[in-house]
DNA sequence: TATAACATAGTCAGTGATAGTCAAAGTCAA
DNA sequence: TTGACTTTGACTATCACTGACTATGTTATA
C-alpha cells in the first residue's frame, strides 16, 4: 500500500480531473512539485509516464510567467481506428506506408479530403527532404502527432 | 485560467476591436499602460506577438503630441489566399509566425478547426525536432505544401 | 520662421518566470 | 545481482516584463 510519490500524484490528479466538469484541468509545475515535495521535473516524468496519449490524454504547456500545464482526457470510442493506427506507425514510417494509411483512413471516412490531400503533402519526401533514417523518423513523428491531435477535437461539427 | 498581463491586454483589444463599426481602433499607449498597471513599452510587446500582420492586422501609429496607435483588421478574402499565404511564409518560418498565420487562417474561415489543429501539431518544433535553421527551413516547405494542397481542393464543406 | 521645449511612440538588451530535457544516482523487487 | 522504475538537479528553451535610450511629432516662443 505504501505508494510512491509518481504514484500518488497521478492519483491526485486523475482525481481532480475526475472532478471538474470541463474534462481539463490546468496547473503549475512548481506548485504542484511544492505541494508533494518533490522536484519540479518529476511532473515531467509523471506526466511522460501516466498521461500519455497511449493511456487517453493530451497534454499542452506553456512556458514564461503565468504558464501552465493543461490535461485534458481524451474519448476514444468511435475513434479508436485511429488509436489503431497510430500503433502501425511506429517510430519510422516510408512514404508508402505512410500513404497506405491515409487511404485507409480516408476510405473508412475518418479523415476528408481536404484533410487526406494536405497530410499527403506532409509525407512526401519532397517536402521531408531529410537523409534517411531521418526522414522516416521524422514523417512517423508529424503523421502520428497530427492524428493524435485529431483526437482531441472530439467529432463535432468542424467550425465555430 | 491564471492569464498573465499581456493575454489581458490582447483580449481587451480584440474585444473593442470586435464592438468597434469601423474595424478600427485607435488608442494611446500611456493610456493603455496605466489601465493596465504596466510600462508603455509592454503594450508594444503585446502588439508585435499577438497583432502581427501574419496575424492579419495592421497597425499604424503616430507619436508626438496627439499621437496614437491604430489597429486595423484586414481579410485575405477569397480571391487567391494561396498566393498571398506563399508571400508571407517565405523560404523559413518560426513557429510564432506559422501559429499567427494558422490562427488567421482558422479566423478567416478557410480552414476547420481540424485542419488548423493538426495543422499545428506539424508546425511543432517538438515535432520538427531538427537544429535551426534547418527547422525553420522545413517548417517553410511543410506549411507551404500543405497549404497549397489542402487550399486547392475548393470545397470547403467536408463534413464527417 | 527657427528653434527650443514638450509629448508622444519605438527599440532592444537585460532580467524574471516558467516549463522541458537528460543523464546520473537512488530504490526496490524478482 | 540485476533491471526496471523513480528521483534529482544542472542545464536549456521559451515567454513575459522592464527601463534606459532613441526617434519622431506638435506647440510655444524668440
Amino acid at each position: 500500500m505504501t505508494k510512491n510519490t509518481s504514484d500518488i500524484i497521478e492519483q491526485y490528479l486523475k482525481q481532480i480531473l475526475h472532478q471538474s466538469s470541463s474534462g481539463m484541468i490546468e496547473l503549475q509545475r512548481s506548485e504542484l512539485a511544492e505541494l508533494f515535495q518533490c522536484v519540479p521535473s518529476q511532473i515531467n516524468y509523471v506526466i511522460s509516464t501516466r498521461f500519455s496519449i497511449d493511456h487517453g490524454y493530451v497534454v499542452e504547456s506553456k512556458r514564461g510567467g503565468g504558464g501552465y500545464i493543461r490535461i485534458r482526457q481524451v474519448e476514444l470510442g468511435s475513434q479508436q481506428p485511429v488509436i489503431l493506427m497510430l500503433k502501425v506507425i511506429g517510430s519510422n514510417l516510408s512514404q508508402r506506408e505512410a500513404e497506405a494509411i491515409l487511404t485507409r483512413l480516408e476510405r473508412e471516412g475518418l479523415i476528408s479530403l481536404r484533410e487526406a490531400v494536405m497530410l499527403r503533402a506532409a509525407v512526401s519526401r519532397d517536402v521531408l527532404n531529410l537523409d534517411l533514417p531521418l526522414r522516416d523518423e521524422l514523417r512517423a513523428r508529424l503523421l502520428t502527432q497530427m492524428l493524435v491531435n485529431l483526437l482531441s477535437v472530439s467529432d463535432e461539427s468542424s467550425e465555430d
